[in-house]
RNA sequence: GGAGAGGUGGCCGAGCCCGGUUUAAGGCGCACGCCUGGAACGCGUGUAAACUCGAAAGGGUUUCGGGGGUUCGAAUCCCCCCCUCUCCGCCA
């Protein structure tokens, strides 16, 4: 959520600033004449209110004949105040849900684009390999052919978007989960965490994917849960309405969660395989830092994600994401995408965005920089570490072999039990 | 799912029956000052957030789990909801 009061105080700022994430800023103005007519009920009612305070408590020691003739009085005034009141709730949450469906403002070093096509290749690592005696599989023709993906049984129990992992592919996401979070855990500084999978509207709308994502999501109707569509959401919302000490801060955290999405909007894309499902499992990292980190650290998040790629030995390559195509949270953010040499294309298997203070705005997440110092916004980021599916559909057609078997990287075959290799059972 | 007990400031905890005398007592913690060679003890002072008026100093309002109601006036009375604990039931 934006700072009402940098709206306030800079109209025109604001508005070219949304104009370059592709947001028409007309309504600003409308906004800003409720505010006005909020501020102004505001200290009427605070008049009121005050009066009415002193009155009854005059009121509590005045003879019973007094009482009598300025009880009418009293009434209309109490009158007043709830109406008053219940005008001033219905501006506060006028502005409130306007403010609600703004998105984010650019950082001013984000190039200015209109779509993912104005998105800027920062670098590439490692170079796509070449196959040259044999014509690369893409991944559902490997994983059929090995046994390790079912795609006609994931349809027959559940629908369209869905497949079991099967042996040593089961086995194989376990690994990368648990080799993933390892990483996370004892080399990058992350706290580890297990969040809630389930979680309520207040939660969903701190991260920002209420109201604007309602339909992407799947929930409960009759009790008030969202099923998680990142464990952006449960780790973003963990400090919820806290003032946290600054001496903790940064707060880093990761964990492994499935995440759920109707994918409605991407309905009848990337149907083949398991690129887009409705469930898939992530290892995510959040971060919760003091606001002159924040730019910095997104860089660092994006190198722990990068990390993953470099030590499975797989090109990959850093887009930088223009003002059109950074999503509604994100102030910066960059992509890390994996080549996939079998459906020959780069997969984003990571999204890394700064969410300055527009998470936690919503959310309530601050903190103190100093004893009785006013609490401030943290700043807060994150970014997936990797996302299975594609992590998944990478490794194994990179490390296809001629006869359609898959070499374990080395750096996994620790948490595969010492397995070097899956060939057909 | 049923029954009971609860939810009060950073924490503990009184107030609720019986509405106004509370500026939410008292304690702990924390900060600062005095005391001390230095500390502990002791003493004193202070100790939330949001909104709002104001150039500032400073002022006003709201918040006792959330919402609604009664009332001139609600932490206190009434209704609904949420959460915690204890017991019972059911269940992986």
């Amino acid at each position: 959520m934006l700072d009402i009061k940098l709206i306030r105080e800079n109209p025109g700022l604001v508005k070219a600033e949304l104009a370059k994430v592709g947001v028409e800023g007309d309504e600003l103005d409308r906004v800003l004449e409720t505010d006005a007519r909020r501020r102004k009920l505001q200290f009427e009612l605070d008049e009121l209110r005050s009066h009415r305070a002193r009155e009854s408590k005059e009121l509590g020691k005045a003879s019973p004949e007094v009482r009598d003739h300025k009880r009418a009085e009293m009434r209309a005034l109490g009158d007043r105040i709830t109406a008053g009141e219940r005008d001033l709730t219905e501006l506060e949450s006028q502005s409130e849900n306007f403010l609600l469906t703004l998105p984010n403002l650019p950082r001013p070093h984000v190039p200015v684009g209109k779509s993912d096509a104005d998105n800027k290749i920062v670098r590439t690592v490692g170079a796509p390999q070449e196959f040259t005696s044999f014509k690369p599989l893409p991944h559902w023709e490997l994983g059929e052919r090995l046994g390790i993906i079912d795609f006609d049984r994931g349809v027959k129990i559940a629908g369209t978007r869905f497949h079991f992992l099967i042996g040593a592919g089961a086995r194989l996401e376990r690994a990368l989960i648990a080799w993933m979070l390892d990483i996370k855990t004892q080399e990058q500084g992350y706290l580890e965490v297990a969040p809630p999978l389930m979680v309520n509207t207040a939660a969903v709308t701190g991260s920002a994917h209420l109201p604007k994502f309602a339909d992407t999501m799947y929930r409960d109707f009759e009790e008030d849960f969202y099923f998680i569509p990142t464990a952006e959401v449960p780790l973003t919302n963990m400090y919820a309405h806290e003032i946290i000490d600054a001496a903790r801060l940064p707060i880093y955290l990761a964990a492994y969660t499935p995440c759920f999405r109707r994918e409605k909007m991407s309905a009848g894309r990337d149907v083949r395989g398991i690129k887009r499902g409705h469930q898939f499992d992530k290892v995510e990292m959040v971060k919760l830092v003091h606001p002159e980190q924040s730019d910095e650290e997104l860089e660092n998040l994006v190198e722990d994600a990068c990390e993953i790629c470099r030590r499975l030995e797989i090109p990959y390559r850093v887009i930088q994401m223009c003002t059109g195509d950074l999503g509604f949270a994100a102030a910066s953010k960059y992509d890390v995408e994996m080549w996939a040499p079998g459906c020959a294309e780069w997969l984003e298997v990571s999204s890394c965005s700064n969410c300055w203070d527009f998470q936690a705005r919503r959310a309530q997440i601050r903190f103190r920089a100093e004893k009785g110092g006013k609490p401030e916004f943290v700043h807060t980021l994150n970014g997936s570490g990797l996302g299975m599916p594609r992590t998944l559909i990478s490794l194994l057609e990179t490390y296809q072999n001629e006869d359609g078997s898959i070499t374990i990287p080395p750096v996994l075959r620790p948490y595969m039990g010492g397995m070097d290799r899956i060939s057909k059972a």
